[in-house]
DNA sequence: GCATTAACCACAG
DNA sequence: CTGTGGTTAATGC
């Protein structure tokens, strides 16, 4: 199967991109592709970690369990990486990833991937660009996270599923209301009656799951209030 | 005190 | 799973 052929794959990351013929064949013999469905969890929180994991294409939601609930950090759409801290930082997952969509991934032996580290600088660079920027996300987050009301808090979730996950302002929630609460840090409850009032005041169209954004401009000044 | 915010609970589609 | 209403606890005038 030509798919099968990480040379010709068309879910590269810009790190892979890289890689010349024979790293690229190298890569090819420890490198284990996989599907996951909706919901199936790809690795637990706690749990001894394995390998470095690419999601070729698809939805994946990093959770941790915080002491009063679940807390989803970031959601990650395929091509990308996955699990790389939680690989290299410990040896025990300091969290979970689970499938919210239909996933395809590559599992990739920590040990090829070690050595593209050490021996390609470009590799590396680009495996760091990338950690660089999720830690700016992340910065981000726990900050607003720290500082804002519910309104803003779910405000901004969805500002980030139409800005980085979807790149647009019409879209299908891939959650529950409840995880939803999980991203924004608030109840179910308080997500049911914040989206009402969004849809109240004419901010958003909802449809059940489907979100379309009407006034960007006002949820995001909801956003920043807080 | 009173108002606001949001979680918790219970019940019903 | 979701929406709604009542209750309650914390916080800030």
């Amino acid at each position: 199967m030509l798919y099968e052929i990480c040379e010709y794959c068309h879910f590269k990351s810009a790190a892979v991109e890289t890689l010349d013929y024979d790293e690229l064949k190298e890569l090819e013999g420890n490198c284990f592709k996989t599907q996951f469905s909706k919901g199936d969890l790809i690795f637990k929180q706690d749990a001894l970690s394995s390998n470095i994991i690419f999601i070729r294409e698809g939805l994946v939601k990093i959770h941790i369990k915080g002491p009063e609930r679940e807390q989803i950090i970031k959601i990650n759409k395929g091509p990308t990486f996955l699990g790389i801290p939680t690989t290299f930082g410990d040896v025990i997952n300091h969290y979970s990833a689970t499938a919210i969509t239909s996933v395809n991934v590559c599992f990739i032996s920590t040990e090829t991937f070690r050595r593209f580290i050490y021996s390609n600088g470009k590799f590396a660079y680009e495996i760091l660009n990338d950690l660089c920027k999720c830690e700016l996300h992340t910065y981000k987050y726990c900050v607003n996270h720290l500082q804002k009301q519910g309104p803003g808090r779910l405000a901004e979730a969805l500002i980030y599923l139409a800005n980085d996950i979807f790149d647009s302002n019409s879209f299908v929630i891939p959650m529950t209301r409840h995880e939803l609460g999980d991203l924004a840090c608030c109840s179910r409850e308080s997500v049911s009656r914040l989206l009402n009032e969004l849809k109240k005041d004419n901010i958003i169209h909802l449809d059940g799951k489907k979100i379309t954004i009407l006034n960007e401009k006002l949820l995001s000044q909801i956003s920043k209030r807080g």
